[in-house]
RNA sequence: GCCCACGUAGCUCAGUCGGUAGAGCACGUCCUUGGUAAGGACGAGGUCACGCGUUCGAUCCGCGUCGUGGGCUCCA
């Protein structure tokens, strides 16, 4: 049979003869490195014996399924430490995941920390014994009885689970045997540096109703090094968490006493939240927009037309009463705004309506899912919901998708992942309304040049939707902005405008945040910065501090003369040693640090230096105006077109 | 909501095998006037999350409540 190694030689090798066979009869070197392969398409074990001719392709590490296959073999050698140290655990499932992996076992008690140490000694050991892992297929009786008679009773229903009459595979290492699918590394000895990370509860199948199992995490790879630079990077997301950020800078708090998940924001916080607040607002209106505002409760009655009593209740906090009727706290923007388009019969030539609102709602999260700024009960939108003609949809859609793109890259972000969810099995709407919507979505996505998936039966119950993921500083990506196609609320309130042909027609009505919440984006920028934030930003944009008293009202009156030209500046006249002043300066991330000594009110300047350390040297005042004038600009300049055409980023990939 | 862990000064944490607590930083006063990441002295600061129980006595033990953290989706 003819085989080919891609991008390498090809032969003839016999029949039979299995992928490292043919490979090393194809002169590949089979060192550790090579993990599995991809024979004509599928990723296999490299036992596997090959019948008839076949491309392929050997996998390192250096490959998503070359990784996943050497973590998936890692969480099986970590099950093998277990089963040999705690007999009675049972099996259950442990995949790999995007950079580690987890086992669930079935076990009395949780494991704890130096249970986990134990666990990790034992399986560093077991890589040393660099055991053979071999494959088996079994009937699915056969495994059955099999895991039954190793007490592995997990396992059994999970094959009970499987169609009749499939083979089942069955992984086994030295006396450690597991269902599994494959492939897997040759030997144990082929995974290099393992670390365990933590340990969960787990529910069986993901369902609180099901008993609760041991999660172990863990991570592993070739070198110890590479572990290393990966552990390291794990400090770093520690050390940027916007909870202990956010305390350390005093942007905000919340409090046993106020209620969980919901913020305060203190000055500094707040500060760079009107920061954005007024380049939102600025940038929607030349965007076309018009902002409103709505209040934060209305009639239950407003919800139960709106759909949200059925379809969002377990979200909404309970209901209140005022003079014998519910009154409901906002989960959402858009009836209000749909109220404001109602207010007036509308004409085919007011369209499109473009109704914009940093709107702060509140909804019911369940207690364990909260998270810092992350995930909060009270929280602003940047909403907006756009009312449009059929025809005008995908030009509206074209223009959001621009000036997202254009928003998150001011914010410092450059890289994107966008995703088309269709429809979704429980559903409104008609067929053609749905193929429609979805269309116009994904024509106005390609017509960016961008590059996206599909999410198929992702949308939500009431129509399509676009959404846009952003990556950080640290390879983390990020969910934010969304822009959905609403056929639902158009049709429950009975909007419409009078057409052309006199006629009332029903408009598209399209929701839209480009940030999501506002807390949520100052949270992911807290980290994505490391609390460093661009001048623009910054809560504080210069310190200005003296070295001795002498230079006490030098420092005041340039504090008062840069405050007045309209930057952020605090003044640090404390009697303490200048290096002791710029620690704290540094500490709190300020981006310019502006000193004065006798030196300085002599020749009329300041020292100026820089929150990494660079030293920028003397300037004048006016020469402090103008650097911090170009510091404190925002990275894009951008003006939305008034019709049409659109300045677009096509680098989003 | 569920499981596990945790809750001690503004912050980070130590401690008490049950006899009402301690450090560093921060804060205040004083000394020091020092040139780019920590000058010194003294001082103030705590209902040990909250409630109930056990006990002569609870911050410590038990139960409950509240809150925080990790996890509960990524298919053998």
């Amino acid at each position: 049979m003819k085989i080919t190694i891609k991008d390498g030689p090809s032969g003839e090798v016999g029949e039979g003869h299995t992928v490292a066979d043919a490979l090393q009869a194809l002169g590949v070197s089979l060192g550790l490195d090579i993990l599995a392969a991809r024979v004509n398409g599928t990723v296999v074990d490299l036992s596997m014996p090959l019948h008839g001719d076949a491309v392929i392709e050997p996998l390192r590490f250096d490959s998503p399924e070359g990784r996943e296959v050497y973590r998936h073999s890692s969480t099986h050698i970590m099950a093998q430490a277990v089963k040999e140290l705690f007999p009675t655990a049972q099996l259950t499932i442990g995949p790999a995941l995007e950079d580690g992996f987890y086992y669930d076992f079935a076990y009395e008690r949780p494991f704890t920390p130096e249970d986990l140490e134990k666990i990790e000694q034992r399986a560093r050991e077991i890589l040393k014994r660099n055991l053979t892992i071999r494959r088996r297929e079994l009937s699915k009786q056969e495994a059955i009885e099999f895991f039954k008679a190793r007490g592995e009773h997990y396992k059994v229903e999970l094959i009970e689970g499987f169609p009749e009459g499939e083979r089942v595979s069955v992984y086994s290492q030295g006396d450690f045997v597991d269902l599994c699918r494959g492939p897997h590394v040759p030997s144990t000895g082929h995974v290099g540096a393992l670390k365990l990370l933590s340990t969960a509860g787990a529910y069986w199948r993901g369902d609180e109703r099901n008993p609760l199992l041991q999660r172990i995490y863990g991570t592993s790879f070739p070198t110890q090094a590479e572990l290393d630079t990966h552990l390291a990077r794990l400090e770093e997301i520690k050390r940027r968490d916007h909870r202990k950020v956010g305390k350390d800078l005093d942007l905000i708090s919340i409090h046993d006493e106020i209620g969980p998940g919901l913020v305060l924001w203190h000055p500094k916080g707040a500060m760079i939240r009107l920061q954005i607040e007024n380049f939102w607002r600025e940038q929607h209106l030349n965007a076309g927009y018009e902002l409103v505002y709505s209040p934060h409760v209305a009639r239950l009655d407003l919800w139960k037309t709106s759909g949200h009593v059925d379809f969002y209740r377990e979200n909404m906090f309970a209901p209140m009463k005022v003079e014998g009727s519910d009154y409901q706290l906002k989960p959402m923007n858009c009836p209000y705004h749909i109220m404001i388009y109602k207010s007036h019969l509308r004409s085919y030539r007011d369209l499109p309506l473009r109704y914009g609102e940093l709107g702060t709602v509140y909804r019911y999260e369940r207690t364990g899912v909260l998270h810092g700024l992350l995930r909060v009960r009270g929280f602003t939108q940047d909403d907006a919901h756009i009312f449009c003609l059929p025809d005008q949809m995908e030009e509206e859609v074209s223009r959001v998708l621009d000036f997202t793109f254009y928003m998150l890259r001011t914010f410092g972000f450059t890289e994107f992942e966008v995703f088309l969810s269709t429809r979704p099995k429980e559903s409104v709407g008609s067929d053609e309304h749905w193929e429609q919507a979805t269309s116009s979505l994904e024509a106005a996505i390609k017509k960016r040049g961008v590059t996206y998936r599909v999410d198929q039966g992702g949308g939500a119950f009431y129509g399509p939707k676009i959404d846009i993921k952003i990556r950080d500083a640290l390879g983390r990506s990020w969910q934010c902005s969304t822009i959905q196609v609403d056929f639902n609320n158009p049709q429950r309130f009975q909007l419409h405008y009078v057409g052309e042909d006199g006629k009332p027609h029903q408009p598209i009505m399209i929701h839209r945040a480009l940030l999501g919440s506002i807390e949520r984006f100052v949270g992911i920028l807290i980290e994505h910065y490391g609390g460093a934030f661009p001048t623009w930003l910054a809560p504080v944009q210069a310190r200005v501090m003296n070295i001795t008293d002498r230079q006490r009202d030098y420092v005041s009156s340039v504090s008062a003369d840069l405050k007045t030209a309209g930057f952020r500046i605090e003044t640090d006249l404390r009697n303490e040693k200048i290096g002791f002043k710029i620690r704290e300066a540094e500490k709190a991330k300020v981006p310019f640090m502006l000193v004065a000594g006798d030196r300085e009110v002599q020749g009329k300047t300041l020292s100026v230096r820089r929150r990494n350390g660079t030293n920028v040297g003397d300037l004048t005042v006016s020469e402090v105006i103008t650097l911090l004038r170009a510091e404190a600009a925002q990275p894009y300049q951008y003006s939305q077109p008034s019709q049409g055409g659109g300045l677009s980023f096509p680098s989003c990939a």
